[in-house]
DNA sequence: GCCGTTTTCGGCCCGACTGTTTTCAGTCG
């Protein structure tokens, strides 16, 4: 049992509390343990009890369901709840507007069960005259029946983040002199996003209008004077807030979270004598503003230092901004090199001049071309003899005047057949300049054959880096099921590095296991596996998840000079 | 249900907007 599918248990819980109108508390207890567990780097289901106990905001019971869930496959306690209510109430729970409340009222009151049920039931009138239900109620559930489909779920973080800056991009034009800033998951830089969070400090009373006046807003959700929600063209809801300009600082660390983290922070400000919110930090003796300006008066006020967005999720910085011993975290300028890209020799869409001219006018020092191998036939993936043939092109480029100077490695990116074995002969791979492997094919392997076939690739002497080691694709295909610490050990004892693939929708590593493979001590590489020219550009969103594992520049092999770099891949360092 | 530099009991983060209300409950972030 992985620990998504424990997570999901636990939140089911809290989400079947939550409509049975439990203590809020206890309901935030499950829901605080399903983060905890979907975001620890180890599987729970392999630590043992007393391990278990020692995760942050698991106690005894807790412990013990997960304990429960694990061995039988399910929790006794959920069975009961599911009793009580059906499965299928919790759709309900998901539509925009409607809550536990109306849940239980709706289910308790008029039986419906389903989705289907509800829009029955508001078809046929049956709300009307229900507590608290009047017309607008009415148009309102039904309005969200229809959107749930096209809006449900998430988006990548390069989505929405083109959609957010456009729009922020307008605002600033209406308030020049106010602050005006994404916040939420976009400023975290999370994965994916489910809306856009916009601050605005110090701007006029207008900007407000400007907001859900602007072309893209397909509709209001709500307007009020420091607060207005929107639908955008496209499905994103977008949310803006305006505080006044002293508070800049209080509202930008309110709103760009996370909610756990932020639940910390304030907890820290009562226990000394604090109150914080989003207009600012005040003592609670007299009301005195003690910061809000700046989010790093806040923080500095609360005895910690600045921590930076992306390590905002309550997963130890607080302790490290206490301690003064906060990363110094990556940052793109710091990537001097890109190892994993296609051209047109299979199935990128520019030829290999063209992409190392747009590495080097990205400001690159140097790349390695890895097109696709024989396997990837759909791809028109390189036989042995192909692939030394497109080498002896790269080559050619290599330090020419016409790209800068850049240095050009031809590599391939060699796919690991299903037992394990590498798609090319190892004669040809060890004539290369860098081989990065990966998995294509068989993605739904069992946990031992995917482990296996992943540490015989690591076993052949020939492999310098893994690429997207996962597989995942983020809102469409989950991880593979290998057991991703075994494959750590291996990589290290190897010397093989692994990489954080920088496509939106792979981002693999994701950011605890880069974070996790960092601690172990394995090599990290910050690919950008382009097909365009302007694929390279998607370089941010590794650095992004990289910021995210805790990265320094130091550990991170592409940060390094073109010659400290090619002395670290493994094929040049004896490691085999 | 968790947790402990005041604690093993009694706390547990905070505010805005909407709709249906005549002072507030529900929802959301």
């Amino acid at each position: 049992m992985d620990n998504l599918a424990i997570a999901r248990v636990l939140a089911e819980i809290g989400d079947l509390l939550e409509i049975k109108n439990e203590n809020p508390f206890k309901i935030r207890a499950y829901r605080n343990a399903s983060e905890t567990i979907a975001h620890h780097p180890d599987r729970v289901a392999a630590l043992a009890p007393a391990e278990r106990l020692a995760l942050p905001g698991i106690g005894k019971d807790l412990a013990a369901k997960i304990g429960e869930l694990v061995d039988s496959g399910a929790i006794a306690y959920h069975q009961d709840l599911l009793q009580e209510f059906p499965p299928t109430i919790l759709d309900l729970l998901h539509l925009q507007g409607v809550g536990p409340k109306t849940v239980a009222l709706l289910y308790h009151q008029l039986g419906i069960r389903t989705l289907d049920d509800l829009e029955a039931a508001l078809r046929e009138g049956r709300l009307r005259g229900l507590k608290g239900m009047g017309a607008k109620k009415e148009s309102q559930m039904l309005r969200a029946l229809e959107e749930r489909t096209r809006v449900a779920g998430r988006r990548l973080i390069a989505e929405a983040y083109d959609t957010a800056a456009a729009l922020v991009a307008t605002l600033r034009e209406e308030a020049p002199g106010a602050v005006i800033a994404l916040v939420g998951s976009l400023r975290r830089g999370c994965e994916t996003c489910g809306d856009l969070d916009i601050l605005a400090a110090g701007a006029p009373a207008t900007l407000m209008e400007a907001f859900t006046g602007y072309r893209q807003v397909e509709r209001v959700l709500a307007h009020g004077d420091t607060k207005s929600s929107v639908r955008i063209w496209g499905g994103f809801q977008a949310d803006l807030r305006l505080v006044p300009g002293p508070s800049a600082g209080a509202a930008l660390q309110y709103f760009t979270g996370s909610k756990a983290h932020n639940i910390v922070l304030r907890d820290r400000a009562i226990q000394r004598g604090f109150k914080l919110n989003e207009y600012g930090l005040y003592r609670v003796d007299d009301g005195a503003l003690v910061a809000g300006e700046t989010e790093e008066a806040i923080y500095e006020a609360l005895g910690l230092a600045l921590v930076p967005p992306e390590l905002r999720e309550n997963r130890g910085e607080i302790a490290a901004a206490e301690a003064r011993s906060l990363p110094q975290l990556i940052v793109q300028q710091d990537l001097r090199g890109d190892l994993h890209m296609h051209t047109t020799a299979t199935d990128g869409r520019a030829d290999a001049w063209a992409m190392a001219r747009a590495a080097r006018d990205s400001g690159l020092e140097y790349i390695a071309i890895t097109d696709h191998s024989k396997a990837l036939a759909m791809a028109n993936g390189l036989d042995e003899r192909r692939a030394l043939a497109h080498a002896r092109e790269i080559r050619a480029l290599d330090g020419r005047d016409d790209l800068g100077g850049l240095r050009v490695l031809a590599g391939i990116e060699c796919d690991i057949l299903p037992d394990g074995r590498l798609d090319l002969a190892a004669d040809c791979l060890s004539e290369l300049d860098i081989v990065i492997a990966s998995v294509h094919s068989a993605l739904d392997q069992d946990e031992s054959q995917m482990t296996d076939r992943l540490l015989r690739a690591i076993e052949c002497p020939w492999v310098d880096v893994i690429a997207h080691p996962t597989g995942r694709r983020i809102l469409r295909r989950e991880p593979s099921r290998a057991r991703m610490d075994v494959v750590f050990d291996s990589a290290l004892a190897h010397g093989v590095a692994l990489e954080i693939n920088c496509q939106p929708d792979r981002l693999d590593l994701d950011d605890g296991l880069a974070r996790r493979a960092r601690d172990r001590g394995i090599g990290i590489v910050i690919d950008t596996d382009a097909h365009s020219p302007t694929a390279l550009g998607n370089l941010r969103w590794g650095v992004t998840v990289a910021r995210r594992a805790w990265l320094q520049a130091a550990d991170v092999l592409n940060t390094r000079p073109f010659d400290s770099f090619r002395a670290s891949l493994r094929r040049n360092r004896g490691a085999r």
